[in-house]
Parts: C-alpha cells; structure tokens; sequence
DNA sequence: GCATGATCATGC
DNA sequence: GCATGATCATGC
C-alpha cells in the first residue's frame, strides 16, 4: 500500500478523472496485464480488473462500496448500438445481491443497497463477443448519483420488494413488479442454482440482485454529456452559423466514403436510408438524434444532393394531411405553416461529373414572406378541393401548376392504407412538398 | 431530366 | 401497426 496511486483515492472527482484515461481505450492498451489473464472467465471481471490493474486498487470484500474512502461504487455496464449508431444498453446494471434475511431488518434511510451503490463511477463499454479486457469503452465516464425525483421512485420500488418478503414471497418475486429498481435474477438460472432462505416462508426462493433497468439505463446515456455544439464563450460569441460552418469545413468536397472512412461510421446495411442523417449528426459531433442548439432554435436539417445541373434529385417532403381535419382547419393552425415558419439547415451535397455525391455547402434558409402565401395558397386551394369532393390526385395542385408547393401522395402501400374523406371516399394519403426548383432557387441565392 | 406516383427502412 | 423520413420507378 506504500506506492503512490495516481488518483486521490479519497476524492469521486479525483477518481473521475483519472478514468477519463480509459474513455476509447480498452483495458488492454491502458493497464500492464497478467499473463494469465486469458484465463479469466468471469464476464463480471471486468469491473474488478479494472480496479485492479488499472487503478492499482483491490476494493474491499465487503458491502462498502469500491473505493470505500470516497463512497465510490464502480460500475462497468455494456452498450450497444442501433443502426442509426446511438447507443442502447446491452443489459439491466446489477447493482447488489439481495439478502432476503438482511434486507427484512433494514430502513430505507440507512439501506445497504445506497450506501453501495448511492454514488457510482458508471464505465460504458461497447459489447462485443471477445475478451472482455479487449473491450473498447466508449462515452466518459460518469459519476452517477440518483435524482431526488428518481429516488422517490427508487424507494417505493425498495419498499414494494422487500413487502414482498415480509409477505413470505420472496419466491414470486419479479421484475415486473417495480418501476425503476428491479429484483432480477441472479445466475445462470439454471436447475442446479442454489436457492435461498427467506424469512417468511419455508419456501425457497431464487437469488435475485437489485438491478437498474435497461430503460433506466438508457436515460441516463440519454442525459449523459449531451454533445452541444457551443462548449465555450468563445463558441457562443461565435454564433451558430459559423460554427456550424466550422464543424463542416473539414468535409466539405468530400465523398460520402471518405467522410464515413473519416469519422469511422459506416452504412450498416445496404439500403439503410437513414444513413445520410446519421453521419451528417456525426460531423456536428453527435451519435444522437438532436442537437441541443437546433433544438432551441427549432431548427430542422434536411440533407439535399443537387444533380449535375443543381437542381435537387428529390423534393422537400413535408406533412401529410388528413382529410377529415383539413376542411375545418386554419392555415395557421396546419402543420405545413408550422413547418414553413422554421428555419432551416440545408446540407447540400452535389453530384459531381465523375458522377461521386460530395459535401458541397451548408446554408440556413428561412422561406421568404412571399413565398409562404404562396404556399398557403396551395393549402388553401387543397382545403376547398378536399371540402368540395374533389381529394383525388387529379383535381389537386400539381407541380406544374405552382412555383412553390404542390401535393404527392406520401405513405407505404398506397393502394391498401386508405383515409376517409368528408364525402365518405377512401383516399391514399397525401402530403405538402416543395417543388425542385424552388429549392434550387432558394439554396443558390 | 422532369413530373408523377409508389414504396422502403426504421423506430416507437 | 403506424408515423416519419428517405428513396425508387416509370413514362415521357
């Protein structure tokens, strides 16, 4: 215990940083291993070894928690990725075994499973079938303590399962039985699981740990280091279009490839259509669905691939319409106005004469005044057709009859998703869109 | 290349 | 199963 560690050992914020070090490393390239360590079969090692090889620190056998001196309990939990490469919880966190005997005689306010585990070093690494010490962590780590509004919840769950032992049911004990905290089971569960005594009933009960939720798991990597653009004064006086523009100027006139080979993230399938957003969320420095900034500001991005002679290869989609609501609808109050009343953030990539789709221009774009009359005119001219029995395709505007917006059909299986009409029809689903070359327009000016 | 119509992929 | 956003197919 003579060597000095390289951390505060008495410190959460001291230990926190110190296992910053790991965040995109895996265990192997970060702490000297044994070499027996291939061995180690235990997939709940991870945590230990951890501690023990890259913290230098053999925690206590005991129901303190890890680093006892700062209350520190440290947790290694595995994620997962969707396709659109956000991250999910592979599993439940298991936090402490449950002592059905033990747990009968204790008070919420001086509880075991708190005073292990009321302050947590949460390590996210990514899950894949290999070794775990060559498992890669991603996110920072985070010092996790529970909300006050969470603990709440949090308590009842406590009180609800140990109810149930005192109820002498401690064998009909489920997950679904609580919110937040679960009571999940403990073991490979198979037939030679050894059961356990409860104090209530001589029926013998499964060995079952207080857990944490996926869900509950996958909020907290939901709040965790919300990747915002403005990090600093600097960033904030800059302002949103430049630094916008600087996220994407290291991309612009590249392929797609090479920004996906720049950023690491590659189309998981073949026909994945959400791709483009994914990796454009990816250069503004997010594995997630929104930016904070965007969100404030109601912003929406809409990515755009102009042709060779820059007009876009497809129309700007916008909301459907319901037949039912539109007669009796204010353009106000419609969605297509909401819509048009946004400003917007146009990635523009263009097909080049090799025939490659680059990055080729961000530009933010609100829709002129003049322009959105012009828009609502289209909606008005669509809510008279509709009203007046004539919701077909046919009778409503066309491209050509409009510079700005016209009516499509929008939705799977046109012929069998059917809505009704005032008059009693059942009509494919329709939707607002803007013309090509309005776009085009508006995204050279 | 355009106008028009139709369908796909995903997440909730 | 459905809403949403993205993309394809066809005829001219």
């Amino acid at each position: 215990m003579s060597q000095a560690l390289p951390y505060d050992i008495t410190s959460p914020e001291s230990i926190l940083e110190y296992a910053k070090g790991l965040s995109g490393k895996t265990l192997e390239e970060v702490a000297d291993l044994p070499d027996f360590v291939e061995n180690i079969k235990d997939k709940g090692d991870l945590g230990k070894m951890v501690e023990r090889y890259y913290f230098g620190h053999v925690p206590p056998n005991n129901h303190d928690p890890d680093f006892a001196e700062a209350g520190v309990e440290l947790k290694t939990t595995g994620v997962k990725t969707l396709k659109n490469g956000e991250y999910r919880a592979k599993e439940r966190l298991v936090l402490t075994n449950i002592d059905y005997n033990a747990l009968d005689r204790e008070e919420w306010l001086t509880n075991t499973l708190l005073t292990k585990c009321g302050l947590m070093l949460l390590l996210f690494y990514y899950y894949e079938k290999i070794a775990i010490y060559k498992r890669r962590f991603v996110y920072e780590p985070l010092l996790w303590s529970f909300p006050a509004t969470d603990l709440e919840i949090i308590k009842k769950d406590w009180e609800t399962i140990k109810q149930k032992i005192r109820d002498g049911k401690a064998h009909e004990l489920s997950e679904g039985d609580t919110f937040y905290l679960g009571a999940c089971r403990k073991g490979s569960g198979g037939e030679k699981e050894p059961l356990k005594t409860q104090p209530y009933s001589e029926i013998k009960a499964k060995a079952r740990a207080f857990s944490l939720k996926p869900s509950y798991i996958n909020t907290i990597l939901d709040n965790h280091a919300q990747p915002a653009l403005i990090k600093n004064q600097d960033d904030a006086s800059m302002g949103l279009e430049e630094l916008v523009e600087r996220k994407f100027a290291p991309y612009f006139g590249k392929t797609i490839e090479e920004i996906s080979d720049m950023l690491d993230f590659h189309k998981p399938s073949k026909n994945h259509k959400g791709f483009g957003k994914s990796l454009v969320m990816r250069i503004l420095g997010t594995t997630k669905k929104t930016i904070p900034e965007f969100e404030k500001a109601d912003i929406e991005m809409k990515l755009l691939t102009l042709n060779r002679s820059g007009t876009p290869t497809e129309y700007l989609q916008f909301p459907t319409f319901d037949y039912m609501k539109i007669v009796d609808e204010d353009w106000i109050d419609s969605s297509f106005y909401a819509k048009l009343e946004k400003k917007f953030l146009f990635v523009v990539f263009q097909v080049g004469q090799d025939k490659e789709v680059r990055l080729s221009k961000t530009v933010f774009w609100n829709m002129p005044y003049a322009d959105r009359l012009q828009a609502k005119q289209v909606w008005e001219d669509t809510k008279y057709l509709v009203a007046n029995h004539k919701a077909e395709l046919q009778y409503l505007p066309k491209i050509s009859d409009d510079r700005v917006a016209h009516v499509r059909p929008h939705g799977a299986n046109n012929t069998t998703a059917l809505f009704p009409t005032p008059q009693g029809d059942m009509l494919p689903r329709l939707g607002f869109w803007l013309n090509k070359k309005y776009i085009a327009e508006q995204i050279n000016k």
